[in-house]
DNA sequence: ACCATTTTTTGATTTACATCAAAAGTATTC
DNA sequence: GAATACTTTTGATGTAAATCAAAAAATGGT
């Protein structure tokens, strides 16, 4: 049971007929297998990916080499690098697809020349921009700014409720900056 | 040596004159005491702040009624609770002058209005959350997963170089998440 | 200039969580 | 189905920073 790309972007803002039509063909239907990148450090993020199934993982690669998770998307969910995105500069985090997944991809190139065009589209777009950048950021950030690794772990689990048999523990520790002997733990109620 | 509204408002993204004169009717120019609210939680955030002069904290009193500082902004930069403006909910935090400031405001309904009338003013718009918010808010984020409490500082002063002469101790330790004592150690060089 | 208040510094103690080490459990391959 | 490689759990120890307590320094009001 396949998503309608044209739902996804008619639930954001609603678009007229001859806008849509116009937009529909700027995006293309991609399939990955688990593993594959969608964004490398030092590469631009060039695209913003439109999930419709699957689960990725953005991280980081500090000085001593070790990976440091800053978040899980799975299913529905929009991915890009905002920061690498919106600035054009080379991303500094990775995106990596941890299932195998669909999705529907935009460049933002296009995205730009679109907005140009329709007056209709820019709203659209800010839209996104003010409903799942913005909002979801700024939500991952009072996580992190007043919430214990126990708290945070809790609201991930009500995030995403399937989440352990999707990913594995040391995953969700690295998210969580905490030891995986600390997770390991919190899971058995000891802390 | 005033800063021109206009000068603020095209460095961020050029407006014809037209749409430029309908905009500047819609910001007001507001000077206000050290300690005043520009937001209090409960209160759903309704304007964007240009600043011109002065600085701000943003602060959120958990459940224990300690306030925490989660960002500061001083001179130019743009003020907003940019959650609970975009959800139109109301705000979890505070944001207080810590100086005698002056600033620019536009409501935020004034600006939707405004979006959806000119074309121009939409892209507009789209800049000032592509540069303002999202780089901003990424850049704290990435600053919270990586940096330690030393590293932070260091960054906070090299944004701010005369931040210790006009935040207090307290204040900017409240922001980097460690006890007022940890922060007097670092300056002394004991961490 | 002095007193009151606030801010900053210093020292001693406690604590949460990292790290280290190893065992137990689970999955993958030949 | 034994062997090998991951993943998760458990236990012991170390450490950075919180907390507690109090002194010192700076600031503000009269």
């Amino acid at each position: 049971m396949q998503v309608k790309l044209e739902d996804i972007i008619q639930s954001i803002y609603f678009l007229p007929q001859e806008v849509l039509d116009d937009v529909l063909g700027n995006f293309k239907h991609l399939e990955y297998p688990k593993n594959h990148f969608l964004l490398k450090p030092g590469k631009p993020c060039k695209h913003i990916w439109f999930m419709t199934k699957g689960a990725v993982r953005y991280y980081y690669t500090n000085e001593q080499g070790k990976e440091m998770n800053t978040w899980f998307s799975m299913d529905r969910q929009v991915i890009a690098d905002t920061s690498s995105l919106v600035k054009k500069e080379p991303s500094e985090e990775s995106i990596q697809l941890l299932e195998d997944s669909e999705m529907y991809a935009i460049e933002y190139t296009s995205l730009q020349t679109l907005i140009q065009k329709h007056h209709a589209f820019s709203l659209w777009y800010i839209k996104l921009v003010e409903l799942y950048y913005i909002a979801q950021i700024e939500d991952r950030l009072t996580d992190l700014q007043f919430l214990d690794a126990k708290q945070r772990y809790q609201k991930l689990l009500s995030l995403y409720p399937d989440i352990t048999n999707r990913i594995s523990l040391g995953n969700i520790a690295s998210y969580l900056n905490i030891s995986q002997e600390t997770l390991s733990r919190i899971r058995a109620g000891k802390i």
